[in-house]
DNA sequence: CGGTCGTTTGAAGTGGTTCAAGCCTTGTGG
DNA sequence: CCACAAGGCTTGAACCACTTCAAACGACCG
């Protein structure tokens, strides 16, 4: 409980972010938005992400992670995506693929806001959610090629540099360290690797000092030096 | 030369049929539109292709197919994707891929349709459009459930299924048959494998009746067999 | 403080890669 | 019409990266 009351302002400040960065709008402004969508759908660590509708429809992910992922026949997942606070996805229940939460999630259904019609948020909230939808469709390519003829420590690297990217454009990254709630497993499930070779790969990083995974956080974090990883 | 005026006559119906089938378009008036567009632009077997402006464009492919891809540090590429005749697909220059023409292409600009201005012809083309361009998004998805995790036999199998069922719906199947103009090396560059294995698995394939690739050709082709293979 | 979940590590097995050689098919020029 | 070259297909043998399984350890939560 505390820790979420306490986890409230750097988060607030990650959604406002993309409205002022991608948006056009003014920071108070921003802030004033994001306030007035507070109290959004709450979903708990684990728990699938369904829009209101069975249509497919675009959530804004005010706080918390999430992945989208397709259930395997054997028992195994593929995951295609992580979704980081202030992240817009498109959720399609028709399609045979799953968001759920990674942890506690906020998040508000994107109609509902452009329904209400205030002109000047809808302004400002289309041009993030266009962006989103075109960048989250780049990602998909990187991580095709990702999965593709690269070695375990190169896919993890990259995978990691990804993220850091991604987070630090929302201002989660505070120095060479930022959160990373996933276990080795979800890991292992978006780079189709085993757990244990994702154990080996963080490993053989944490040794060279690119970064450490631990506790939910990643420290230490050296862009550049996984970025070497990561291109081989 | 006569080859390619012997082909014309199924190859229009290619493109014809997508508009019948998603454009709710009448016979008659879907090989008019694509009489219409007849001498698009022509690309040889190899030659990447690119849309007329600089900006991300929409190309539909008359006829030939294409592969779209990522070179890679090594000399290696990625094959992302297959474009089949018929298909319609996004191009983007300013990302880093590529589509190249698999074999002679014809192709158009569908901007420069849709500007045309004819009404009905038009509204016919907007909806196969739409769908081209999910269902596209769709398959990238499933690419990606195919490279992870899985046998080199299954991701071959899981493949062909796909080129088989998407040439199925433009007419492109005769019986268990239809053309196939990939080289191995094209399969393992989509299915991240070496040709070898390609080799291999196509092999065990043809040795168990699912399916025979031969001279740009698949035959012998029974779906159900293989999707047996692909769903493992 | 015990149970659960995640991490860490070793050892054995295996599926795929790599490399290299031979073959077949197709296209080209004499 | 044949000969040759080029590109693609086929296959074997050695090697290696990753998987699988199992066991121990550590952190967190009630």
């Amino acid at each position: 409980m505390s820790q979420l009351r306490a986890g409230r302002r750097p988060v607030l400040e990650c959604a406002a972010r993309r409205l002022v960065h991608e948006g056009g709008l003014a920071e108070p402004q921003a802030r004033a938005l994001v306030e007035s969508i507070r109290g959004g759908v709450r979903y708990r660590a684990a728990s699938p992400i369904s829009p209101t509708s069975s249509a497919p429809g675009l959530v804004w992910i005010v706080d918390g992670w999430c992945c989208e992922f397709r259930a395997l026949f054997d028992g195994r997942r593929q995951i295609f995506s992580f979704a980081i606070p202030g992240d817009m996805v498109r959720v399609d229940p028709a399609a045979d693929r799953t968001f759920a939460a990674l942890t506690a999630v906020e998040c508000v259904d994107v109609a509902q806001i452009l329904g209400c019609g205030l002109e000047p948020e809808r302004s400002a909230l289309l041009t993030p959610l266009l962006r989103a939808v075109v960048a989250d469709g780049e990602r998909r390519y990187d991580h095709l090629s990702r999965l593709s003829r690269r070695a375990a420590i190169s896919r993890t690297a990259h995978l990691l540099v990804e993220l850091h990217d991604r987070l630090d454009d929302v201002g989660l990254v505070t120095g060479d360290a930022f959160p990373l709630p996933l276990t080795q497993e979800h890991i292992a499930d978006a780079l189709g690797l085993s757990p244990a070779q994702v154990n080996r790969s963080l490993r053989s990083l944490r040794e060279v000092g690119a970064a450490t995974l631990r506790f939910g956080r990643a420290t230490g974090f050296d862009r550049e030096r996984l970025s070497a990883f990561a291109a081989d």
